[in-house]
DNA sequence: TTGTACGCGTTATCAC
DNA sequence: GTGATAACGCGTACAA
C-alpha cells in the first residue's frame, strides 16, 4: 500500500503537501496540488485511518452493540440511530453480541480499544452488571438504552415499564376485565422485572388485592409462550379462565394466542390478550390476530441516543444525561371494549 | 487515557515487557508480570488497537456492508457470517448503505482506509458497476455476493436466479398451469433480470412461444405489488385470468395475493402463486396464505463469503474464487397439483 | 508556499 | 529476562 511518503516522493514534495491535499486544507499552490493528485491517482493511495486516528486522537466513528442485529425488534432503533448520525458526520458500526453477554462485553472492549470515539449499547442482562460498572469507570464515552444503572453516573435512555404495565391494565379495566393473569418472563431481564412490577402495582390502585393476583411463569420466545398455554390450559381443564391475560412480551402472547385458538378459546370474546413490544409474530401459518399491545418509541431513542453521545464527546455538557421515555398503548383486535350488559 | 509506556513507568520496568504481558507471550518473569498486571489494573489501561493495527498492518477484523440492516432478509446472511468468523477469531463489523448507493460505497472506502482486513459487500445496483471495477483495481480482499462481476477477478458469489425461474415454471407446469404471468420488477436490480431471462427460458423450454408470455411490470414493494394487480384486475374486467403469477420477488407476491384475495379471487383454486426469497410479509393484518416460493441459501453463502475472505486474506490461494449457488423450490399453499379431471 | 522534526501508541529486532 | 531503538503512516508546530 502506497503511503504519504510515496505519494510526496512522486510529487516531488514533502508529506506535509500532501497531508494538506487530502485534508482539503489551504496553503498549497494550485501547481503542486494538482501533481499530488495526479500522484495520488497514479498510485491509487488511500488515505490510512488508523495512523490519522491514532495522532489526531479521533476516529469520526461510533460503535453501536446490540444484543443481536437478526430480529426486527430493532429496526426502528437502528433507523433512529442512522438518520441522527449522519447529521453530526460520523460513521456509524454496528455489531452483535449474538444474543450472548460474554459476546457482547467482547465486542464493547473492542470499541473501547480506540477503535471509536463512543459506543451506543441497548439493553443488557441483569448479571451484566459488574461490567457495566467497569465501564461506567473507564472513562470510555457512551449512552446505554433500556438499562437502568441507578445512580452509577452514565448516559441512561429508559423506558419506564411500570407505566406500560399500567396501560395495558387500565385499558383491560376499561374493557370490563377484572380478572387479569400476568404472564411473566426472563426474570434476568430488567425490563421484565418492571412490567410485572407495574402490573402489580396497578392491579392494586385498581383495588385487587395482591393475594388474587394471577401470575403465569413463562419464557419469552412464542414457543415457549405456546408451551406454558397448552400446559396451562390443559391442567385447567374446564374451569374458568381469567378475563384476560397481559403478557411481559409480545412473542409470548404470539404463542400463547396459538395455544387459545387451537383450544377453541375465541378472542376477545372469551378472553382478551395485551401485549408488550409491538413486535411482529415471527411465523406466518396462523391467521394471527392483530395483538393490543405496548409499544416503545425506539427510533426516538435511537436518535436521543447520538444526541446524548454526541453532548458528550463535545464536552459540551458536564455531567451524563438520563432520559425516561414513555411508551403508547396500542389498540387492536385481541382487546374490545364490551356492551354494557 | 493511560499508555503502555504509563504502564512501564509505573512497573519500573520497559515498554517492550508490557508489551508481552498485554499479548500473553513468554519472555517475562513471574515477578514482573504481576507488578506489570497490577499497573495495568491500578491505571485502567487498554490497549490501544489502533497503534497496533498500525505497527502490525493488520486489524483482525473485517466489514460487512449490507444495502441496509433493516430487512429480515439479511438475516440468514448475518447468521452465517457471524457463525463462521469465530472460527478464525476474527471480529465483524456491520454497516448499512442505507439503501442508497453513495452511502453504501462511503462505507466501503471507509472500510478499505485500513480499518478493516477485507470487506464482504451484499448486492448492488447496476450502476454500481464503475465502483465495483475500482474496488477489484484496489486490490483491497472483498467477497462480492450477488453481484456478479463478469470476468473480473474478484471473489464471487452467486446464486443462480435463472434456475430458481426454471424451477418456479416447472413446478407450476407440474400443477397443470400453462398461462404462466411473469410479475417482473426493479429493472437496476440484476438478480431481476436474470429471473426475468430465465422465466422466459424455461417457457420456451415447455413449448411456450415468447410472443404468448405474459409479463406484468411492478415494484418490488407489497405496496407496489398490490396497487400493480389492483389496475390489472381493474382493467381486465371478467376476462379470464391466467392460470398462475409466478413473482420476481416474495413482497410483490404479498402486495398480489392481497388484492386477488380483496378481488375474492381464490388461491390456488382459481389462481396459482409463486414467488422469490422465501421472505416474510411485512404486514400481518391479513391471513396471508403461505407462499410457494424460491429459496436462496443465504446462510450458506455468509459462510462461504466468510471463508473465501479468509483464504484470501491468508494468501493461501493466489486466484480468486467464484461460488455459484442454486435456490430450491419450497411449495406451499398457493400452488397444488390439480386433480386429472 | 514549502519542508523538517517530532509525536501518536504499539510491536519487532537486537543487543545486553 | 530485559531494555533501547526503529518503524508503522500520519498531522502539525515551527522554521525557512
Amino acid at each position: 500500500m502506497a503511503s504519504i511518503k510515496d505519494v510526496a516522493k512522486r510529487a516531488g514534495c514533502s508529506a506535509t503537501l500532501v497531508s494538506r491535499v487530502i485534508n482539503h486544507q489551504p496553503g498549497v499552490s494550485e501547481e503542486k496540488r494538482e501533481r499530488i493528485q495526479a500522484a495520488i491517482n497514479e498510485l491509487g493511495y488511500t488515505q490510512n485511518l488508523l495512523a490519522r486516528s491514532l495522532v489526531l486522537k479521533k476516529t469520526n466513528t461510533i460503535g453501536v452493540v446490540l444484543d443481536t442485529l437478526c430480529d426486527e425488534y430493532f429496526f426502528s432503533l437502528i433507523e433512529g440511530i442512522e438518520a441522527r448520525i449522519d447529521h453530526y458526520g460520523y460513521d456509524v458500526l454496528f455489531c452483535s453480541g449474538r444474543n450472548s453477554p460474554r459476546k457482547k462485553s467482547n465486542y464493547i472492549n473492542f470499541f473501547m480499544k480506540n477503535r471509536v470515539d463512543g459506543i451506543i449499547i441497548y439493553g443488557s442482562k441483569l448479571d451484566d452488571m459488574a461490567f457495566i460498572e467497569k465501564l461506567v469507570n473507564s472513562g470510555f464515552p457512551f449512552a446505554l438504552i433500556e438499562n437502568d444503572v441507578g445512580t452509577l453516573n452514565a448516559n441512561n435512555i429508559l423506558l419506564n415499564n411500570e407505566y406500560g404495565s399500567s396501560l395495558a391494565v387500565d385499558h383491560l379495566f376499561d374493557c370490563g376485565c377484572r380478572n387479569i393473569c400476568y404472564v411473566a418472563g426472563e426474570p434476568t431481564i430488567q425490563a421484565a422485572q418492571r412490567r410485572r412490577i407495574g402490573y402489580v402495582e396497578a392491579m392494586k390502585r385498581h383495588g385487587v388485592p395482591e393475594s388474587d393476583l394471577l401470575i403465569l411463569e413463562s419464557g419469552w420466545t412464542e414457543e415457549e409462550g405456546y408451551e406454558t398455554f397448552r400446559k396451562y390450559l390443559k391442567s385447567r381443564g374446564k374451569r374458568a379462565l381469567p378475563d384476560a391475560f397481559y403478557f411481559g412480551s409480545d412473542q409470548t402472547a404470539f404463542g400463547g394466542m396459538k395455544a387459545l385458538m387451537e383450544a377453541g378459546i375465541s378472542v376477545p370474546d372469551e378472553v382478551m390478550l395485551v401485549g408488550y413490544d409491538d413486535d411482529k409474530p415471527r411465523h406466518h401459518d396462523l391467521p394471527y390476530l392483530p395483538l393490543t399491545t405496548i409499544r416503545q418509541p425506539l427510533e426516538e431513542m435511537g436518535r436521543a441516543a447520538v444526541d446524548i453521545l454526541m453532548e458528550d464527546l463535545n464536552g459540551s455538557t458536564s455531567g451524563k444525561k438520563k432520559l425516561m421515555y414513555y411508551p403508547s398503548l396500542v389498540i387492536r383486535e385481541t382487546t374490545c371494549r364490551k356492551q354494557e350488559s
